[in-house]
RNA sequence: AGGCCUAUGGUGUAAUCGGCAACACUCCAGUUUUUGGUACUGGUAUUUCAGGUUCGAGUCCUGGUGGGCCUGCCA
């Protein structure tokens, strides 16, 4: 059958099959023969961490230069030193290295302050830029609005001459900061106010990360950007819609340029730039700045919180790179606004740690349970550390007459489609043995504090015994997890719940407490994390950060590289296994404690 | 309201010369199962509207409507 779908799985890996717009376009370019070559960036402005949104973005960028044999560079725009950190360049690295690409060079926008400054001047000798005195109020006010149209600066049409030595007084620190700009001389009446006299410098006596104080102005964005481009090579600069409205003053500086014969050293072509929409995901918040408010308000532990969305907090939280580049991948490239639900995302990841993950027993919610009886001190049992990949072998657990069961496991008075433990009803234990539950013990609160239950020495290793006299096979439909109390090893586990409890998070709730703009944060989920001592099969205690694991039947977890708990390791939820049980379940069939 | 962008199941996308609207997720039903996991099978559900061109329109034309973005000396 001829298999037409560019987004089947086989043809995920096949590069001529996956085109979407911003390929096609490259193609186009390649085909026409308007490029040779294909060079694109990822340019983050080193002022926060790396999101997931982020990772959309360097997919597409180091995708389509792969796809054609060609080279990214990882370049910081660090054009506004009052925002920018060396933290977030060195941790920006980390994050880039670990979803698993290799840019070919590393540069920064700062290598260009000295060109850019020398084209500033060739552009004001040429008649297309002026310094303007006027405040940032006035140049406000005179640039009009979607109705109507801007008013020429009083110093537009100042003498070249005059221009070229203010805005050298300017980069020698002759004046204070927002004294005067330097303004690209365009168009006043365009309908698009970035098009009306944009800023191309302003002073700025801020200490730079890289250039120190070397410089008292710095480029704008608009200035900065086309031109790094453009100096470094990059022949496709893909962005997010948000720069559409930019790419006729990014075309505008590149062509002025090209008329008055300035051109970067050894680049033949210019660059162009290609805009996408940017990836949403509900209950997922990726505005830098707002991240930046959950972290500084103490809403968060930090930046690497494993609730927050950041790269780092997704490591933390036992996401897998390679799960977040499918993600990226499956939900593809288009240009149209779009929130994509969360649940594709942990589609992908379970996926990928089914796949991966060790399987491990842990209780988390602990009921003892006797064997009555069982006679020997301990007895060993194999179990596979994961059926999807043999060759990840068996470790040895350790049985014996006491152990934890979960609580959720065991139901006094259990409905018929309750297939766990329940008194005179038997289960089985994952690679022990099957019990059945002869005596509930309470306390004097009537709450249940252990359970004595009976083994069959026939069903040795979990297996079904064999078969009666009449040849009939005795079943069980339930398989429960346990930890032996002798070996048991203590531990904390974080249960780990969307950070907003709201689809979209920045979406004003009627319940919000604060007004304007903290409105948002009462979309914070209140149960966001549950913290619970766990115990835990000894093995777990050498299982390290970075190892995916699962605990059977509960969920995917990752160590905490950070935390330990009085010595005790802790253990982050990555993501739930899917439970079909809680779906269909009527509510008085879940667990109620107390 | 000026300009720019955009519109395909509940969600995200595909359909490249105009030729049977499809893939994934979600949801539902079932099979297998020593994880109520995994795997597998089946099902529900789609072209923003009104005209037009055409043997044939998601695709082309005309007009409407919805959504997004834009008045930083941020990026």
């Amino acid at each position: 059958m001829e298999d037409k779908n560019p987004k089947s799985p086989e043809n995920l890996e096949n590069p001529e099959k996956t085109a979407h717009f911003v390929a096609q376009a490259i193609d186009e370019d390649l085909d026409a023969g308007r490029y040779h070559q294909v060079v694109t960036r990822f340019p983050p402005e080193p002022n926060g961490f790396l999101h997931i949104g982020h990772a959309k973005a360097i997919c597409i960028d180091f995708g389509m230069a792969s796809r054609h044999g060609g080279k990214v560079n990882l370049r910081m725009d660090d054009t506004n030193p009052a925002k920018e950190e060396q933290a977030f360049i060195d941790a920006i690295q980390t994050d880039v290295k670990w979803l698993g690409f290799e840019w070919d060079t590393l540069t920064y926008a700062s290598d260009c302050f000295d060109q850019l400054y020398d084209w500033a001047c060739e552009l004001i000798k040429a008649g297309h830029a002026y310094v303007d005195d006027q405040t940032a109020q006035e140049i406000r006010e005179g640039r009009g609005d979607l109705q109507t149209p801007g008013t020429h600066s009083p110093f537009r049409d100042r003498p070249v001459e005059e221009s070229l030595d203010l805005f050298a007084k300017m980069k020698a620190g002759v004046f204070e900061d927002g004294a005067k700009v330097l303004r690209a001389k365009i168009d006043m009446a365009n309908p698009n106010l970035v098009m009306r006299d944009p800023a191309m410098y302003r002073i700025l006596k801020a200490h730079h990360p890289r250039t120190g104080d070397t410089w008292s102005i710095y480029p704008m964005y608009d200035w900065a950007h086309g031109q790094s481009d453009w100096i470094e090579g990059v022949t496709h600069s893909l962005c997010d819609l948000s720069f559409e409205i930019h790419r006729p003053l990014y075309e505008w500086f590149v062509q002025r340029l090209v008329d008055i014969g300035q051109r970067p050293a050894g680049v033949e072509h210019t660059p162009r730039q290609i805009e996408f929409a940017r990836g949403n995901i509900t209950h997922l918040m990726t505005s830098k700045r707002k991240l930046r408010q959950l972290v500084d308000g103490g809403h968060v532990e930090g930046w690497d919180d494993p609730r927050m969305p950041t790269l780092s907090g997704l490591r933390r939280r036992g996401y897998t790179p390679e799960a977040i580049v499918q993600f990226w991948t499956e939900a593809g490239v288009a240009k149209r606004e779009n929130n994509i639900e969360i649940a594709k995302l942990e589609n992908v990841l379970r996926a990928d740690l089914n796949a991966k993950a060790q399987r491990r027993m842990a209780v988390l919610d602990p009921l003892k349970v006797t064997i009555t009886n069982f006679e020997a001190a301990s007895e060993t049992f194999d179990a596979v550390n994961n059926p999807e990949n043999e060759a990840d072998g068996t470790r040895p657990i350790v049985f014996g007459p006491t152990i934890y069961i979960e609580r959720a496991d065991f139901m006094e008075d259990a409905p018929k489609k309750f297939f766990r433990l329940a008194p005179g009803r038997e289960v089985r234990l994952r690679y022990a043995y099957w019990i059945k539950c002869e005596e509930v013990i309470k306390n004097d609160a009537g709450d249940v504090v252990e359970l004595k239950c009976t083994y069959d020495p026939q069903t040795r290793g979990g297996d079904n015994p064999p078969p009666d006299d009449e040849g009939k096979v005795r079943k069980v439909k339930g398989t429960i997890h346990w930890v032996n109390i002798d070996t048991a090893v203590d531990a904390q586990v974080r249960l780990y719940e969307h950070l907003f409890s709201t689809e979209d998070p920045e979406a004003k709730t009627e319940n919000a407490t604060e007004t304007g703009e903290g409105a948002w944060l009462a979309n914070l989920n209140p149960a966001s994390v549950a913290v619970v001592a766990a115990k835990v099969e000894p093995a777990l205690a050498d299982d390290v950060a970075g190892v995916p694991l699962q605990f059977e039947r509960h969920a995917y977890f990752a160590r905490d590289p950070k935390n330990t708990s009085d010595g005790q390791p802790v253990f982050n939820r990555t993501v739930t296994l899917r439970d079909s049980y809680k779906k269909k379940a009527p509510v008085h069939n879940r667990k109620k404690k107390g």
